[in-house]
DNA sequence: CCTACCGATCGGTAGG
DNA sequence: CCTACCGATCGGTAGG
């Protein structure tokens, strides 16, 4: 289950997963990696999907550990949404693979650990609304729909994983201020009101 | 190359494509769908590639007419993000199933034809940034990086493929709104300054 | 961890 | 547009 083998396995597909996509990698090219024949695989492994549902799980638990101390802090919702920022572009920084075959390949599990998976997603995106609806319900954010304004939040740290690059120019630090600056700005001193019920 | 049977087969591949992922999609589903056998494709298009060449590139030509007129538009940079964040939402909004294809299967498309559409996507993501880098130098917006910035707007409105239901219970309208509340209030009054050149 | 192999299925073609 | 089929390749297993 947990040899050091079959953690070199769930290293080289998670990167193969996240260039190729899950499908389009083959045990054969796993195995070729690792200097090792395709059925030798399953000596570790139980299968191709139990080999991408740990990989996903484990992504999963990296944004989730990420955040976890801010859920429930008591720090101010700027402080708090800044921080969740330079979590969560700091887990896509540190490990671009597990992302991309986090944000892609999930929906290639089948039913119950597809379903888990969005709940985890489900609960994780709770965690930064709530934040941003403390800060409307102090005042520290314009009022407006909180879940919308998460929603913008997450979508354009997620994306971030499409092009992030720790060994590029900008260092994520630099990055994460400029996600914060903008998004922020815009929860401060954006017109947000009027967003909230009158859609349909 | 373009009878309407040749439409009816790229509709349903683009759903499925879509839905299950290139590779995971097989031409015997396509042609199911259509009550045809798989071989009866081949008397349509030349193989399944070239139907997501196909898909991809139209897209990214809807992405292109959606923002074209606002590329050299002389008004004002708040009324030009404002309108193509719109614009970018109303693309997707209008085909889900395509915009999923475009954002996630184009990469396995072969060599000529995927650099072909980063070669496209860099000059859609050139025009937001050449509308964000002119508010900044009319001083409409504060001052920064204006190629990051145009990553933060591009990323959160792309991102919306994920979620963005024209069916939903918010209009798509009203979601742009949303965006284009948070994202211009960012820009506008949020400290993006030294986010620019300080970084490596 | 390998050799040898299995049944299933893939994209695509030939010939009508 | 169908029948019939092809070579290739897939995930996975048996038996060592």
């Amino acid at each position: 289950m947990s040899g050091t083998r079959q953690i070199d396995i769930a290293i080289v597909a998670e990167r193969l997963f996240a260039a190729r996509g899950y499908y389009a990698t083959t045990m054969r090219e796993v195995a070729r990696e690792l200097d090792m024949k395709a059925g030798s695989l399953y000596a570790h492994i139980d299968s191709k999907e139990a080999l991408l549902a740990e990989i996903v799980e484990r992504a999963a638990d990296a944004f989730d550990a990420a955040i976890a101390a801010l859920a429930h802090s008591k720090e101010p919702a700027e402080i708090r949404l800044r921080a969740a920022i330079r979590a969560h572009l700091g887990v896509i920084a540190a490990s671009r693979s597990a992302a991309a075959v986090y944000f892609n390949e999930w929906r290639h599990l089948s039913e119950p650990h597809a379903a888990r998976i969005t709940q985890r997603r489900d609960r994780y995106e709770a965690v930064w609304r709530g934040i941003i609806a403390d800060g409307m319900a102090r005042g520290s954010f314009a009022p407006g729909d909180a879940r919308m304004a998460a929603r913008v939040c997450l979508s354009a740290c997620n994306w971030s994983y499409q092009w992030l690059d720790p060994a590029g120019p900008m260092k994520v630090g630099a990055v994460a201020e400029a996600f914060a600056g903008i998004l922020l700005g815009g929860l401060v001193h954006g017109e947000l009101a009027g967003i909230s019920t009158e859609q349909q």
